[in-house]
RNA sequence: GGAGCUGUAGCUCAGUUUGGUUAGAGCGCCUGCCUGUCACGCAGGAGGUCGCGGGUUCGAACCCCGUCAGCUCCGCCA
């Protein structure tokens, strides 16, 4: 247990001393510790016991002159909780332990008092095997008390705890907001509440408090934050939990997209500074806008740790004899490149597994050419002219033993794509885990144009402020217009997206209009929203880092499961407590509800 | 909704490629021994519907089909 504070102070019954915290400064003092077996030794004529609490281990001896004291200390098993008296002696000079913080001493016992006995446990604590998932979670609470995880929980309290002590230093006050609330018509699916008292109404959980921190500016509030729980019934990721998580959530008002940036710039350093070893790697973080992100990485959540940038190389292949690539040289869409420096000579299987994944990513397939010293070489290559290998070869900057793949398609989806193998070869590199490379994403477009439905739709949140207001809306091609819509991105990890809030109707209104939205529907929809900015609204703008990510990060955790204290498996169901589960139908009664549940297909699969 | 990986003792895993007597190991559990260990050591013992169902076969943990569960990815998601 290593994080765990140093101020504990209570003193009773059943404890006045933690094990952690005893030291050669103790020595010969009588000490009072509770805590769980966590290891015994019993050598027959000595037992040896690691008490485990909050704090630590602590080795106790048991001697067999007290023969009761002896036999109780023989039944205990690993796991049981019991309370002890002893004195702290030195440990004799070669059993010293320095693996132990308090290897030092030992607790020479005198009384035993079992609070309760264990039985085996269906997964040890003392060794920290890898164990199913299934199992941490149906016996979470055992799990909790494994070091790493147990710390992990005691980390995130600290992360918040500083989290609140830095905003409150800035002058934000923390808001709650409502858990039942209505259902918002965009972004993720519900859960929904039924009511009691308005049968046919349902309730929604929040799927993030967006309205109600805006309406807090409106109500004069100048900057809110809230640990807020987020509710979105959505399918799990490593990194995304099922179902609930939490944000920081924070909106501030009479400030600009640069004001902010400052603001959660300097709280994400003073959490790194003061919680961690790791390093930021540029401060302030650096600006990419997303064309720009898009066109050198490849995702709009870029690793900039991974030493390889996409480089476009479109204009090359204008009425070029390779005509895959020729037919991309037109307006939307582009050639793309993708160097590895001295990985020309590897095997044929390097380049097919390449292969596979671009494939696995919805490519057609990844051309590619090795420059190897008898000469250029891949399925390629036939297709080129002597002169066009050369201009590639300048222009990207390659030798002999390097090797360039290559991308051709739509804009977005062949970016996408090669951005999918950037990070896949990734791999190949060793990244420093102790380097946060935190940057922005900037200047997203506002709209975007639906292949489906054949209409521009916004690309993220419709309450953005368009770049240019009014004067933008009115006289550029929408498709053109960049929003106030940013997200800050550490490692290839999202932290949060957020925006600098349209709060002026008038440019609302026509916003939506571009999207194909009546001002009667946007009234129907949005009217609250648009009513409370027609009553007072200064601007405003906000941002929400989500906290179970920034504790992921901090801790080098893969999985967000490692930093939340009892979460719900994959299939968004929680092992421990069986939920969710079905419910009587007494209760469904009350609520007005009546389960129709699909027919399974009769007959074969 | 789709794809991949995994499923053998309480736990972690070997055995499956190439079907063949009674399915193994370490930890844990039970019994005994052991006064300086710290993953204590030593000896003995118990513990299995090989996820489940069906099929092929003289014979299935192993091959085939289906199904369930867990994880990862795509879709989805601020």
């Amino acid at each position: 247990m290593g994080i765990a504070g140093n101020k504990q102070t209570l003193s009773n019954r059943f404890r006045a001393d933690y094990c952690g915290l005893l030291s050669p400064a103790r020595e010969l003092s009588p000490v009072r510790l509770a805590g769980w077996v966590h290891r015994k030794r019993d050598h027959g004529g000595l037992i040896f016991i690691d008490l485990r609490d909050h704090t630590g281990l602590c080795q106790l001896v048991i001697q067999p002159e007290h023969h009761e004291l002896f036999t109780q200390a023989e039944q205990l098993h690993a796991e049981s909780v019991i309370c002890v008296e002893g004195i702290v002696v030195p440990r004799a000079e070669g059993a010293v332990n320095p693996r132990l913080a308090s290897g030092e001493i030992e607790v020479m016992v005198s009384l035993i008092a079992v609070e309760s006995h264990a039985q085996p446990l269906p997964f040890p604590v003392a060794d920290e095997v890898q164990t199913s998932e299934e199992l941490r979670l149906k016996y979470r609470f055992i799990d909790l008390r494994r070091e790493k995880i147990h710390d992990n929980i005691i980390f995130r309290s600290r992360v918040t705890a500083a989290i609140r002590h830095y905003l409150e230093e800035k002058d934000f006050i923390e808001i709650q907001t409502p858990i039942l609330t209505s259902s918002s018509p965009e972004g993720a699916r519900d859960f929904l509440v039924p009511s009691r008292l308005h049968p046919g109404k349902f309730y929604a959980l929040p799927q993030a408090p967006q309205q109600f921190k805006q309406l807090l500016m409106v109500s004069g509030f100048p900057r809110y934050f809230q640990i807020a729980p987020c509710f979105r019934d959505e399918d799990a990721r490593a990194d995304r939990s099922p179902g609930e998580f939490y944000q920081v959530d924070m909106e501030m008002a009479f400030i600009e997209q640069s004001d902010l940036f400052a603001i959660l710039e300097g709280m994400i350093e003073h959490l790194t500074r003061t919680m961690s070893q790791k390093c930021i790697t540029q401060f302030p973080f650096p600006r990419i806008s997303y064309k720009e992100v898009m066109n050198r990485f490849g995702t709009d959540k870029p690793d900039l740790r991974i030493p390889l940038e996409i480089q476009d190389v479109t204009p090359l292949f204008v009425g070029s004899g390779f005509k895959v690539f020729a037919n991309n040289t037109v307006a939307g869409s582009c050639v793309k490149a993708l160097v590895l420096k001295g990985r020309g000579n590897e095997s044929r299987l390097f380049y097919d597994k390449a292969e596979k994944r671009a494939k696995e990513l919805g490519s057609g397939g990844l051309a590619y050419i090795q420059f190897k010293a008898e000469g250029p070489k891949g399925p390629v290559v036939k297709f080129l002219l002597e002169a066009d290998l050369s201009t590639l070869k300048s222009h990207l900057g390659l030798e002999t033993g390097d090797v360039v793949f290559f991308g051709a398609g739509k804009w977005e989806s062949t970016c996408k794509i090669m951005g999918g193998m950037r990070s896949w070869f990734g791999d190949l590199f060793t990244l420093d885990k102790e380097e946060l490379s935190f940057c922005w994403i900037v200047d997203f477009p506002m709209f975007e144009y639906n292949e489906e439905a054949k209409k521009i739709d916004f690309s993220h949140n419709p309450f953005s402020m368009p770049q240019g207001e009014m004067e933008a809306l009115e006289n550029m091609p929408p498709l053109d217009i960049l929003a106030y819509q940013y997200d800050i991105v550490c490692n290839g990890i999202e932290l949060s997206s957020g925006a600098i809030r349209n709060h002026k109707p008038e440019i609302m209104y026509k916003a939506f209009g571009i999207a194909g939205y009546s001002r009667e529907e946007v009234d129907q929809r949005f009217g609250h929203m648009i009513e409370a900015f027609k009553l007072g609204a200064p601007p405003h703008g906000g941002i929400a880092p989500g906290l179970d990510r920034l504790v992921m990060i901090l801790r080098d955790e893969l999985n967000i499961r490692e930093v939340i204290a009892f979460p719900m498996n994959q299939q968004a169901q929680d092992l421990m407590m069986s939920a969710p589960s079905e419910v009587t139908l007494a209760q469904l009664r009350e609520l007005h509800l009546k389960v129709e549940l699909p027919k399974k297909e009769e007959g074969k699969g």
